[in-house]
DNA sequence: CGTGATGACG
């Protein structure tokens, strides 16, 4: 008590609202903020770097960086901390050109940079390697290569922009290396996939922590050393949460979700990050009963979904069909007033337009304030696949009447929504309009998609030739396509000549040989269809029936052909004989077998 | 420096 009355009374306001941003620190709490600002105003505290500081991080942690930016121009004479503060604000929220603005600002009023500032530059510009160079080469000139801080930050940004040669450089000619430094190298070697040259490093290491070990344990995963992984993980002195959830999303990446589920009931203490892979490993293997109920506990253990988590399992339904899931994850977020950013809305277009939702996906397309070129080629894509050719390419016109530029996924729907429609000659255009006008080099799934259409329209020969000569080589998905086109155009003579080529390809797939057997059968050449069928029964037996998965309520039904398993068999039968009529009054008619 | 993370050919 005492000692309170000895304090000046002006000082303890000042002190309780450094201590209530610097609780901020952790979480984004935008209304809280904003209280604390106007307090902050009020008492002219703002012109303190000190404050200011934490402002700017607060407002950037809280996705609004045009208000750290605000704040910051109303300090008279910022500090080097409060422009590294700002420029870091920019790197946060992807703003690369407003960073390198601020670093420039900084160099026009002669406040010098230091260690931080360079790191953070590197961070925004992680996808410029031509920033990348630019920045080392001036680092090199102020002799900021003589610590570890600059540096270590240089060798990430190489590594992560796929320069790895030049990554290795900079370690080398180090005079210093601290924890980091090796923790970088290894880190960079594993995302390359050179995981025995990582283990080289590790084993060179004067000391390791458990970064050191988890980066290890993540390379053994990501090229199949399993065992390997889980020497490590066995002898490694302390594992901590990431290299638990490393594990778990190991052996989940494997399909072995009896190990992930073993490994993540046994985990000590889980953030959310676990719990999403493990719901994501569930939901991406289509089992959406365990996926449900693990979300279920997740909640009851008092965890909330976070906008990694809500990506990755929205990503997961959409691969495996479950609706049902991906409107809780929807519904949860709208709960939690978990921040809609670009990258969940385009995860939700998706999903819905996977699982078959498409004015859903269109309804969040439309509502969006930032679409970025992700949510315009997911729609376009969605568009072309429910069927709607014309109206995917009447999108693709108003994305250029947007200035929006296309990328190569762009060109995969529009070629897609060409197939829909049948357009052969506007997929020839566009075709040819990518790499003239967008300089954009066809990757397979463009020269899947042209081989595709042209096969459909009938011209096999056309397709076969541009299939042999393109500069990729073909894979099963191409021959597949051609194959597919063989059987509805008759041409046994084509079909022959790709059936070696795609089952070197895909020699278990039984799907090919009941193709190849269909078409010798049109034919009348029966010794040819005897052949096929033979080697059906010794390859892909189990595959033999084409079945589908549905998703009700939590449960995923399997159905087959002339499969009478299912405990409402009948029920569902009478329903699809009523669907059947229904849309033959539409016009439809159904492919002839 | 290490774990989950939006879009592509049948």
């Amino acid at each position: 008590m005492s000692g309170n009355l000895q304090q000046p009374q002006f000082a303890s306001p000042s002190r309780l609202l450094d201590q209530n941003l610097s609780n901020l620190h952790k979480c984004s709490d935008t209304r809280r903020l904003l209280q604390i600002h106007s307090q902050i105003f009020r008492l002219h505290l703002h012109t303190n770097p000190f404050i200011a500081s934490k402002l700017i991080a607060s407002y950037s942690l809280c996705l609004l960086p045009s208000s750290s930016a605000a704040v910051f121009n109303l300090v008279p004479d910022p500090t080097s901390h409060l422009f590294n503060t700002l420029i870091r604000a920019f790197a946060q929220n992807s703003l690369p050109s407003l960073s390198f603005n601020t670093f420039f600002r900084m160099q026009l009023s002669s406040v010098k940079a230091d260690s931080f500032t360079y790191p953070f530059l590197l961070k925004s510009f992680s996808s410029s390697l031509h920033t990348i160079e630019l920045i080392h080469a001036h680092v090199i000139k102020l002799g900021f290569l003589s610590d570890t801080f600059v540096p270590n930050s240089l060798i990430d940004s190489y590594s992560k922009s796929g320069e790895n040669d030049a990554a290795c450089k900079v370690f080398d000619e180090m005079p210093v290396r601290d924890l980091v430094s090796w923790n970088s190298m290894v880190a960079a070697l594993v995302r390359a996939g050179e995981v025995w040259d990582a283990r080289g490093v590790f084993d060179q290491m004067p000391e390791r922590d458990t970064v050191s070990w988890n980066s290890m344990l993540d390379g053994y995963m990501k090229v199949g050393e399993v065992d390997a992984a889980f020497d490590l993980f066995s002898r490694m002195p302390v594992r901590n949460v990431v290299s638990w959830s490393t594990m778990v999303s190991g052996y989940c990446n494997k399909g072995d979700m009896e190990m992930a589920r073993m490994l993540f009931d046994k985990m000590p203490v889980k953030n959310v990050v676990p719990w999403t892979i493990m719901i994501s490993g569930y939901a991406g293997k289509g089992l959406a009963k365990e996926a449900s109920s693990l979300m279920d506990q997740m909640e009851e253990a008092g965890l909330e979904l976070d906008s990694g988590a809500a990506v990755s399992i929205l990503t997961a339904c959409a691969h495996s069909d479950l609706l049902g899931l991906g409107k809780r994850i929807h519904h949860t977020a709208k709960r939690r007033k978990l921040m809609f950013t670009t990258q969940i809305s385009n995860a939700l277009i998706d999903m819905y337009s996977k699982c078959g939702d498409l004015d859903e996906a269109w309804n969040i397309f439309e509502r969006m304030e930032d679409k970025d070129l992700v949510s315009w080629n997911s729609m376009v894509h969605a568009l072309a696949m429910h069927g709607y050719g014309k109206k995917s390419l009447e999108l693709f016109a108003r994305m250029e009447e947007e200035g929006i530029i296309p990328d190569s996924f762009t060109f995969v729907g529009l070629l897609c929504a060409c197939t829909q429609v049948g357009l052969i000659k506007q997929a020839r255009r566009y075709f040819i309009s990518m790499q003239k006008d967008y300089e954009i080099v066809p990757r397979i799934e463009h020269y899947g998609c042209l081989i595709d259409i042209l096969g459909r329209g009938g011209l096999l020969m056309e397709a076969y030739n541009l299939a042999k000569s393109m500069p990729l080589e073909p894979n099963a998905i191409i021959w597949g396509s051609i194959l597919n086109a063989c059987r509805f155009h008759n041409n046994v003579g084509i079909a022959e000549k790709i059936i070696d080529e795609l089952v070197s390809l895909e020699p278990s797939d039984a799907g090919n040989f009941e193709i190849i057997s269909k078409i010798y059968a049109a034919a009348g050449k029966w010794d040819g269809m005897a052949k096929a069928r033979l080697k059906m029964k010794d390859f892909g037996r189990h595959k033999l029936v084409g079945s589908g998965f549905i998703e009700l309520n939590d449960n995923v039904h399997e159905l087959a052909l002339e499969d009478r398993m299912h405990p409402q068999a009948d029920r569902i039968l009478r329903m699809l004989n009523r669907l059947g009529k229904y849309v033959k009054k539409l016009g439809y008619a159904a492919e002839v077998r």
